[in-house]
DNA sequence: CTTTCTCTGTTTTGTC
DNA sequence: GGACAAAACAGAGAAA
DNA sequence: CTTTCTCTGTTTTGTC
DNA sequence: GGACAAAACAGAGAAA
C-alpha cells in the first residue's frame, strides 16, 4: 500500500530514508532476494539488514557504504553522506591498516569497489583497476552498464517486489549469473605454477615403469639447480626418489635451494615440492598428529639428556629445543595405540576422528626400524649443521628450519607407478602402498595413491601459498583455501542460488552446498 | 596480625583459600614483588592478581594454573583442583589448537612448563624438554632445585612480607637474576644464518673499491646456484650488483632460486636476500608508502587500460590485477609531494611521520627517469611470464609472487664501499648515497649506509622469519621481533628490575626500558 | 590511563 | 575416448 | 541455533 | 685496538 518511488538514493529525502529503514524491519522483508545486485555478488538488502546488527558490521567489509546508509544509527539521525570523491570521511576512528591482521578487524575498513561512490568516469577506472578473479564476470557486466553500477548503491533498501530489473542491463543480467556463479577463471590462472624449465614434469615421460617406478635418465643433473628444485624440504622419512637415487644422499646444494619454490601460488606446484614429510620414527610411539594442546607429556629422560648435552654455545640452535617443547607427542612413550588401516571416507572427519585413528594405529611396534635409534637427540644439531664449516663462511640457509628434519632412514622405496617416495621402515612402505598414510596417528586411507603424496602437506607446517592481498599474512597449504580466502578481501559472493525467487548468494562453496542440501534448491548444477 | 602458615597449597583448607583470595584484594598487596618466583620469570602474585580480572585471563597463557587457583570465581566456591597428572581437566571448554591463531585466544590454553603440576620426576623431565632460549638460565636454577619448582604453584598468594626466600635456592637466586635479566644466549644462536658456502661473504674481500664498488672476479659463476643465492627477490629499482654485472640481466635460473633462503631465522641473513626493493617509478607520483587504507584513488586511465588489455585467457594472472587494487598509491597521480631528505632520528616516528616525510619527498619530478615509461601497465604480465614457454612446461616457481616486480630499470649503481645496490634513476641513487631511502613516501635518513640495505625490508611484504612454535603462523621481518614474540609462547619474563625491593619483571625490553625510564630504577645496566 | 606485544633505527655486544 | 593436472566441490568443523 | 571462514578427501573440469 | 656481524635496546605505537 505504498507507491514505490524510483529515485536515486542520493536524492532521497529524510522521509524516504526513514521509510527505507522501517522497511528493513518488516517481517516480510526477507534477506534473500532476486535483485540484479545479487547477480553481481552483492545482496544489498541482505547487507542492509545485517548492517543494522552491531554483531555483523565488522563482517561486511565490502558493505561499508551500505552500512553507513542503513546501519545501526537511528532513522531519525540519518548518517552523514560520508562519501567525498570516493573517500569516506569520519566514521572510522582510525585508518586501519589493510591486512595488518587478516581478521574481522582488518576487513572493516575496505569497500567493495562496486560500492565505492564516485562519479561515473572514476567509477569505471576503479572498477577496471580493482578487478580480481572472482569479479571477472562482474567486471564484464560492469563495462557494459557503467551507469547502472555507478548508481547501484542508491537503489538499495527497496522492497523485494521492486527489485526486478528496471534498467537496461536486464536481459544480460539474466544470463550472466550462470557463469558468474561458479567460475573463477583467473583465480585459477593465478594458481598456475611457473613450469620448471624441463626436468620437473618428467613424470609424464615415465610411462608406468613396473619396477621401482623410476624412469631412467632422471638424475641427469643437466639443468643443475632447476632439477633439484623439487627436492626441497627433505623432511623425515619420505623423500623424493631423485634426491635419493643419485647417491642416497642429499647434496648440500639441494638443501640450499630448499625454499626456492616456497611461494608459488600453484596448488599443484606443491606436489613436487612436498616430496618429504614429517619424520616417522617407528621405534618410538608418537601422539596422534593433532594440534598440540597444553597437556605436557612425560618424556624419556635419555632423549632429553641427549638433546641438552649437545649444547656447545656456538652450535646449539634455538629451534630444536623449542621443537621439543612443542612436540611432546614425538617422544611420547605411551604405547596403547593400535593400527589397522585408517578410515576411508569421502569426507574428512577431524579432531575426534584423529583420536580414533590414533587408537587404530600402528600394529607392529616391537620391531625396531633401521636407523631410528638416537635420531631424536641428534636431530636438531644435525639438521642445523649439515657439516662443519670453515669459520667465516655462512651456513647455507635452509628454509623452514622448524619443518625440516634429517633425511637419514632406511631405503624402502615405493614401486608404485609414478610414485617416488621412500620410507624408513617396511611397515611404513607397506602402509603407503595400501594408500594409507604412514604418519603416526594419521593412518588415513585414500582412494588415490597420487593424493597420498599431496596429503603429506597436512602433516607439515609449511604453508607455501600466500594471500596476494597487500599486507595480508594469511598462508595456506591448499590452493582452494587460498582461493576462497581471497573473497574475504574482495567481498565477492560468486555462488548464487538459481532457485527461482531465492537468489541467495554465498561467498564459499561450502555454504552454498549446505544451502542446497538443506533447501533442495538448485538441484542441478549452476554451471554448464 | 595473622600468623602465616607454611603449607603446600594443595593441602590448604577452604578457609586458607578464602584468606588467600581476600589477601589478593588487599590494598597493600602490590603486584610487584621480590619473590624468588619472579627471578624465574614468573611473578605469581602479580599473575594471581591479574587472573582475577576477566580482562586479563586470556593474556596469561602460562598462568592457567594460577588462574584456576586464584581466578575470578568467588572465594566461597573454590575451583576444583583441576590438575590430574599434569593434564588440566574442565575449565577450558575445548582444547584450543596451539597456534591456530597466534593471538590471545591461542595462548589461553598453554601452561608454563614450570607451572605444570606433576610428580617431581616427571617435572624434571618436562622442564628439561621444554626449555627455550629465554628460559635457559631458569632451567639451570631449576635443575638445582627441583623440589622447589615442583611445589611452586602452591606457594602463591602469600603476602609480600613473606616472599623472602624460605628455601634452599636463596643464595643462588640472589645471583642469577643478573644474567637472567638480559641474556638470551640461545635465542641469539637460533637466529644465526646458514653461512653461504663461500661466495656470499665476498663483500669482505672487496676492500673499498673506489669505482663502482665492485671487486673483480665477482661474477665468476664458480659455485653456480649458491652464488646467486642473494640475488633473489629482485624487486624494482634496487638490485644487487652481482646479478646485474654479469650481463645486466638476471637469469631465469636466479629467479627460480629466489625463495631459497626465505626461512632462515637469521636477521642478518636477510641482508643478503633483501637486495631488492619495491619498485620506484620516478615518472609517476606515488602515495607515501604507508599501509593501504580503504580510500580508493582515481587512476590514470591508460594505465589501467594497458593492464586490462593484456588479458589473454591463458596469460593473465590474478596477482597483478589484485596488486593494482591493493596498491592504488602506485598509480596515484597526485603531485604535491616534495622531497628534501628525510628525517634522521634515533627513534622511528611512525604513521604521522610518514605523511610528513611524504610531503618533504621528491624534488625533481619533472625529469623522466630512464626506462620507467609504461612499466606499470606491463608489470604484472611481465613479471609473471618472464618469457614464452613451450606448452606443457612448468613455469619456474617464483616465490612471493606478489612481492616480485620486474627488474628492468636503468643502471645507477652505488659505488659506496661494500654497497652493491643499483637504481633506476640518478635521483634515487643520489638519495641512496646520502643514506636516504629512495622509496617514495619514505625518505628516511639513516646513520649507517649498511642499515639502509637492511631497511629495505620495511618496504617489502616478505616476512621470512617464522615463529618456530609448532603451528604458530607468526612471521617477522626482524629477528628481534621474532625473539621477543617467542616469549609469548614460553611465558618467559627475562627482564627483571634490579632495584632493591622492586623485582618487577618484564617480558619485553620495551616495557623494561619504559619502567626504568619512568621509575629511574636500575639506572646501571643489569648486564655486565 | 593500563598492559601486551610488534616494529625498527641505533647502540651494544661478540667474534675474529 | 584416455591420462593427467587443475580446479572445484562438499562436507567437517572452528570461531564468534 | 546462526554466520563466516578454513581444511581436506574426492569429484569435476580442462587440456592434451 | 679495529672491523664487522649479531644481538639487543629503546623508543614508537597498535590493540584491547
Amino acid at each position: 500500500n505504498y507507491l514505490w518511488k524510483e529515485i536515486a538514493f542520493s536524492e532521497a529525502t529524510k522521509e524516504d530514508e526513514e521509510r527505507i529503514q522501517l522497511a528493513l524491519l518488516s517481517e516480510e522483508a526477507t534477506p534473500k532476494n532476486g535483485d540484479w545486485a545479487v547477480k553481481l555478488g552483492i545482496n544489498l538488502f541482505y547487507s542492509a539488514i545485517l548492517s543494522r546488527s552491531p554483531l555483523y558490521n565488522k563482517q561486511m567489509p565490502y558493505n561499508s557504504v551500505i552500512y553507513s546508509a542503513f546501519g545501526c544509527t537511528s532513522p531519525s539521525k540519518p548518517l552523514p553522506e560520508a562519501e567525498v570523491l570516493g573517500r569516506r570521511v569520519g566514521r572510522q576512528k582510525k585508518i586501519v591498516v589493510a591486512g595488518k591482521w587478516c581478521g574481522k578487524v582488518w576487513m572493516s575498513n575496505q569497500v567493495h569497489p562496486l560500492l565505492v561512490q564516485r562519479d561515473l568516469h572514476e567509477e569505471e577506472r576503479i572498477v577496471h583497476a580493482h578487478l580480481n578473479p572472482d569479479e571477472e564476470i562482474g567486471r564484464k557486466l560492469e563495462s557494459r552498464n557503467k551507469a547502472q553500477t555507478a548508481s547501484m548503491n542508491r537503489t538499495a533498501g527497496r522492497k523485494r517486489s521492486s527489485t526486478t530489473q528496471r534498467r537496461k542491463p536486464v536481459k544480460k543480467l539474466k544470463f550472466e549469473p550462470i557463469e558468474y556463479a561458479n567460475t573463477d577463471p583467473e583465480a585459477s590462472e593465478g594458481d598456475k605454477p611457473e613450469p620448471e624449465p624441463r626436468s620437473i614434469r618428467k613424470s609424464k615421460t615415465q610411462s608406468r615403469p613396473t619396477k621401482r617406478g623410476k624412469p631412467e635418465g632422471e638424475e641427469i643433473p643437466e639443468s643443475g639447480s632447476e632439477d633439484s628444485m623439487d627436492d626441497k624440504l627433505l623432511l623425515g622419512s619420505w623423500r623424493s626418489a631423485r634426491s635419493l637415487r643419485p647417491g642416497g644422499k642429499v647434496t648440500q646444494k639441494a638443501k640450499v635451494q630448499q625454499g626456492a619454490a616456497m611461494d608459488s601460488y600453484s596448488d599443484d606446484s606443491l606436489d613436487d615440492r612436498y616430496d618429504n614429510v614429517q619424520k616417522i620414527r617407528s621405534g618410538r610411539k608418537t601422539k596422534p598428529e593433532k594440534k598440540p594442546t597444553r597437556k605436557v607429556k612425560p618424556q624419556p629422560k635419555e632423549i632429553i639428556g641427549g638433546s641438552l648435552n649437545d649444547e656447545s654455545p656456538r652450535e646449539r640452535q634455538v629451534e630444536p629445543t623449542i621443537s621439543q617443547w612443542q612436540l611432546p607427542k614425538k617422544f611420547n612413550p605411551v604405547r596403547e595405540d593400535e593400527m589397522e588401516g585408517g578410515p576411508s571416507t569421502r569426507l574428512r572427519r577431524r579432531a575426534r576422528e584423529f583420536k580414533l585413528a590414533a587408537k587404530r594405529q600402528v600394529t607392529s611396534k616391537g620391531k625396531k626400524a633401521p636407523v631410528t635409534k638416537d635420531a631424536p637427540a641428534r636431530k636438531g644439531p644435525k639438521m642445523r649443521l649439515p657439516r662443519p664449516r670453515a669459520p667465516g663462511t655462512k651456513r647455507p640457509s635452509t628454509s623452514h628450519d622448524r619443518d625440516i628434519e634429517e633425511e637419514e632412514e632406511g631405503e624402502f622405496v615405493c614401486n608404485i607407478e609414478g610414485c617416488t617416495m621412500s620410507f624408513g621402515s617396511k611397515q611404513e612402505l607397506s602402509l603407503h602402498k595400501r594408500n594409507i598414510c604412514p604418519v603416526k596417528g594419521c593412518g588415513k586411507k585414500f582412494f588415490s595413491h597420487k593424493y597420498l603424496v599431496q596429503h603429506r602437506r597436512v602433516h607439515m607446517d609449511d604453508r607455501p601459498l600466500k594471500c596476494p592481498w597487500k599486507g595480508c599474512r594469511m598462508t595456506f597449504k591448499w590452493a582452494w583455501a587460498r582461493t576462497e580466502h581471497i573473497r574475504v578481501h574482495t567481498g565477492a559472493r560468486p555462488y548464487i542460488c538459481n532457485e527461482p525467487g531465492c537468489g541467495q548468494t554465498f561467498r564459499f562453496v561450502s555454504d552454498f552446498s549446505r544451502h542446497k542440501r538443506k533447501t533442495g534448491h538448485s538441484a542441478k548444477k549452476t554451471r554448464k
